[in-house]
DNA sequence: TCGGGTATGTGCGATATCGCACATACCAGC
DNA sequence: GCTGGTATGTGCGATATCGCACATACCCGA
């Protein structure tokens, strides 16, 4: 733990982290810096080079990219069950995409040059590290597949149970705004979804936050997209 | 080389393999083994076992996913830039997506325990083949994105450049119910777009066969996501 | 408590694609 | 040269989403 005072996080909050090896875990340990990370922040831009591997506690990242137009869509999200900065060890270093936070918390942030020793050790945090890319590629693969095939309502209950898989409660913050941008949709059409959902009694919200009040209901209209990368995640990485 | 008389096409013909040092391509030639790559062949299913890593010289691979209720959508497209089994050192073993051959052709393969023998070297292997997939994180990515944003016409550009610069000539044999296919979309529209390009004179065709007249005419039409990922790929694998 | 900025709600015509039905045309193999 | 199976062409109503315009309502902070 880098501080003597306890942060409001573990790092065993994220998955990934308490995944690792005692003796590796303690290696790196002394160099991750807990740090907060406020909605909206720029973690790195496309084609930007990258200083730090992320592990996120509480935070939620979204990989988006940004078209010429200026529209967007996301790619993946990244909570605590994972990490953000993939390319440093992939070898290209920068991604044509973009990262930013979309729920705001802590992560655990580790120098990109501390991340490539440990991971040219070509040890557990190798093969953990690769594990997790092939689960985060399986959840850009589906996201590809969803955008095509399936509906706005099917892809927002995908989308919220993701985030709430990630959150450390049952509200979500967040606006109607930010969840458009991150399905690539038009706003009203999102306001239009949520008032179904909550005229369903799935969720509840007001201005800026939302309520999940029936995850199951949300299962139930989600695609199977949400279930195929949940089983894939928790194949890949159950090794902790 | 692994047969005397010399096959239709030698492994210089798949980048990466070209790419490898010395020293490394000849300890794996002699178990590289040239296989034709029939038309529709699958070559891993959801799922399933892998029994090879598959080096297209000609033949042309599609990762796709196929939904429970039997649409699909391409994912990503291998041809003699890359490699299909990725999987097989990244730590899974298996994905939920599915490759089959969607352009009929040869391709090297290697059996799977040499195949991460060599990538658990840690060596110029490991490091390329996680370079390519890198490359091809940013390949699925784009198609995420293009399946939200971007217009048939311009996907179905994208799509046959894609195919185009891993074809050996300017004429592909496939059928517009194909074309259809990968891009997860209906028959009838690729009908009518192709005809919009014939009458342009962008590309001709009959039964079966696609010749493409005036490839800048294509690129003009195709949206920004093939740039962005022929971009990447040179970056990522120009060290050949 | 009161305002102002922002989030949400609603309506409506435009558009792209779908789903289906069926017509036509090609060409491989007899 | 036929012919059957398959590939391609075409039409049309249904649907989902878009793009824009504007109304309303919330809540934060002065």
């Amino acid at each position: 733990m880098p501080t003597a005072t306890s942060p409001p996080q573990s790092a065993i909050q994220n998955h990934l982290l308490a995944a690792l090896p005692e003796d590796i875990f303690e290696r790196i340990a002394p160099h991750l810096e807990l740090i907060p990370m406020p909605l909206g922040e720029v973690l790195y831009e496309s084609g930007g080079q990258l200083h730090h591997a992320y592990f996120p506690t509480t935070a939620i990242v979204s990989l988006h990219y940004v078209m010429e137009n200026g529209a967007s869509a996301e790619i993946a999200g990244v909570g605590n069950d994972g990490v953000v900065g993939i390319s440093l060890f992939m070898g290209g270093n920068t991604t044509p995409s973009r990262a930013t936070v979309c729920s705001s918390g802590h992560a655990y942030r580790l120098k990109a040059r501390l991340m490539m020793e440990e991971f040219n050790r070509a040890g557990p945090m190798m093969r953990l590290m690769l594990r997790y890319t092939q689960a985060l590629i399986t959840q850009m693969s589906q996201t590809a597949v969803c955008n095509r095939h399936h509906s706005m309502e099917q892809q927002m209950c995908r989308w919220l149970l993701f985030t709430l898989d990630r959150s450390p409660s049952h509200e979500l913050i967040m606006t109607q705004e930010l969840i458009a941008s991150m399905l690539g949709v038009r706003r009203e059409g999102i306001t239009e979804t949520a008032g179904d959902l909550q005229r369903a009694g799935l969720i509840s919200y007001r201005r800026g936050h939302i309520t999940v009040q029936d995850r199951a209901g949300l299962e139930a209209r989600a695609c199977e997209c949400y279930n195929v990368v949940k089983k894939e995640f928790r194949r890949l990485l159950r090794e902790a």
